[in-house]
DNA sequence: AACACGGTCAACCGCCGGAGC
DNA sequence: AGCTCCGGCGGTTGACCGTGT
């Protein structure tokens, strides 16, 4: 904000007082996009300083990342895309590059975006903190099965396939000593829309499962605790009632619940 | 019409770790 | 071993826009 000019961790080139910060221009990107193509997307320093464009080497990485890259998706996240971003966080949480990796096209910046504006209001709503187990556990139970219920109502039964094997799942963190190796290969110079490829949560870790698989009926039918999916009545509210207890204040009013079913 | 408010999202920051010297 | 540079990450900010009063 108010002292921009100089960063003590910055060598103070004399052309710190001159670098551009804030919104790009068109200008701007056309000279990044230009110069990007012919030098790749690595170097950004070098970019940013052979290129005239007065930013700095991040500024012209996050441009590119989140914005000019030809293979970035646009447009509103998908309910497979909520379903994979609850899945993924219950795993690893605030690890947003490392989820990104599994939205093909998405970016790091958009998925936190998502989870502070769409998902930290939930908590809010219920008036219990975003890192909680109780809301944890609440994503787990109420809201992913019901994610993939209205997948499976809205989908053709290939997509449907597709969710049962996202929620495949290990049901263990990634081995961080093991590379992602996203089974997609980037979509250059396809403007989005692409056709959406999830990789199955069933190849995020080569360490594989030690807990059952989830399948998608086990889902529809159940809900999913720290060993797998338990089978629970899914007719109501009451069913819910041991979920969300708060000091013996059942957050589960009408209200709530179907503000989430509206949500989600 | 003007203002307040809340949501969204692009872009910034500091921190950290790896590479190279 | 220690230093510098750079890229990547997660957290935060603030401009903008739509909606309500």
């Amino acid at each position: 904000m108010e002292d921009y000019e100089r960063n003590s961790n910055s060598p103070s080139h004399e052309e710190d007082s001159d670098v551009r910060k804030g919104p790009w221009t068109e200008e701007e990107d056309a000279i990044l996009v230009n110069f990007v193509s012919i030098h790749g997307d690595a170097r950004w320093n070098h970019i940013a300083r052979s290129s005239g464009l007065r930013r700095t080497g991040k500024s012209c990485r996050l441009r590119w990342l989140n914005y000019l890259r030809p293979d970035v998706r646009r447009g509103n996240i998908t309910l497979e895309e909520q379903f994979m971003i609850l899945k993924l966080h219950s795993l690893w949480g605030n690890r947003w590059s490392k989820i990104a990796q599994y939205l093909p096209g998405r970016t790091d910046n958009e998925i936190k975006n998502y989870w502070r504006t769409r998902v930290q209001k939930q908590a809010k709503h219920l008036r219990c903190d975003v890192n909680s187990n109780l809301f944890k556990e609440t994503m787990r139970n109420v809201w992913m099965p019901r994610l993939v219920e209205r997948i499976n109502a809205q989908s053709s039964s290939a997509t449907c396939e597709q969710v049962e094997s996202m929620i495949t799942d290990p049901g263990q963190p990634i081995d961080e000593s093991n590379p992602v190796e996203p089974g997609f290969a980037p979509h250059h110079h396809h403007h989005q829309q692409q056709q959406q490829q999830f990789v199955p949560v069933s190849e995020l870790s080569a360490t594989s499962s030690n807990s059952p698989a989830e399948t998608l009926s086990d889902v529809q039918g159940g809900v999913v605790n720290g060993s797998g999916y338990e089978p629970v009545g899914q007719t109501g509210l009451g069913e819910f009632n041991d979920w969300g207890c708060v000091g013996g204040d059942n957050m589960w009013t009408d209200e709530s619940f179907w503000f989430l079913q509206d949500q989600f």
